[in-house]
DNA sequence: TAACTTATAATGTTATAACATATATTAACA
DNA sequence: TGTTAATATATGTTATAACATTATAAGTTA
């Protein structure tokens, strides 16, 4: 793979350096197959995470806020993607009862069944992917952490 | 922080989902350090990611297509970011005459000596930061690799 | 040399990110 | 109760990212 081999081509102040240029690298790489992978379904990564998180509420609804703060990227723009899953009916928007500031947001039939399709998918991708052993991955996670 | 009480909130279907959310957690807190940094210098990420790179050719010039080879993020508005640069006088740009296709950028006295300002900034902010030992960092590098 | 192909940058366009502001609702309290 | 503060979402704005297209120069070959 071309990655690999910038990086061994770089030259890097101390391993600190390198760990970042690594962290950035595999960051680009793990949200570039995601991106391409969701493009023949029609929704960008965003919207993907956003229904995943609506998912694992079902069927309680979620508010905004709440999607906001669960978002793994920077906080952005969270009405106007739930806006856009609302035109493609991959979800419902209500406003609450309770209290009328907040919105709630519920996965749709439609948008369950198209996050179904989409997990098999990114399976048979993550399967193709995994290149270390578990024992390997609890490693870089209990440093990353 | 933050970052972590939340990873561990989250429930993982299995080490490797974990590490790419680690990876993504890893990457936007990295991110967002640099760019609060750069933002009394004026300038942006992307810009002095490009400022860098020409340091390192400097004093020889190098061509658009040669920056973009070397950038870390997805390859983008080389042209508009050097633009930017040129307007900021932090480089120089002239169209190649062995080559008249190629545009030779150089890094400007200017952009050197803002560099090495940074470099003190961001010398005192590793420092702050580096909480691994580098045998750790040395074990994340090998695994991300 | 003329026509065609390839290489390099610049430019145009559309969608999104980042940030600020506005609107609507509720809570707090004098 | 009336006024102010706080909260939740929506909207506006500007800059940037991603992608496609164009413009210019150089190489290739009939």
């Amino acid at each position: 793979m071309k990655i690999e081999e910038e990086i061994k081509q770089k030259q890097f102040k101390n391993e600190y350096h390198k760990a970042i240029v690594n962290i950035i690298f595999s960051y680009n790489w793990v949200i570039k197959n995601q991106v391409e992978l969701l493009k023949p379904y029609g929704i960008t990564l965003q919207q993907f995470n956003i229904l995943r998180i609506l998912r694992g509420q079902h069927p309680k609804p979620f508010t905004i806020k709440l999607i906001k703060e669960r978002m793994l990227d920077r906080m952005s723009d969270c009405s106007r993607i739930v806006e856009k899953l609302l035109t493609k009916k991959l979800v419902e928007r209500h406003i609450c009862v309770k209290d009328r500031r907040n919105v709630d947001v519920l996965i749709s039939k439609k948008g369950l069944a198209l996050l179904k399709k989409l997990d098999k998918i990114f399976e048979k991708l993550d399967k193709n992917l995994i290149s270390l052993s578990d024992k390997e991955l609890k490693t870089i996670n209990k440093l990353l952490d």
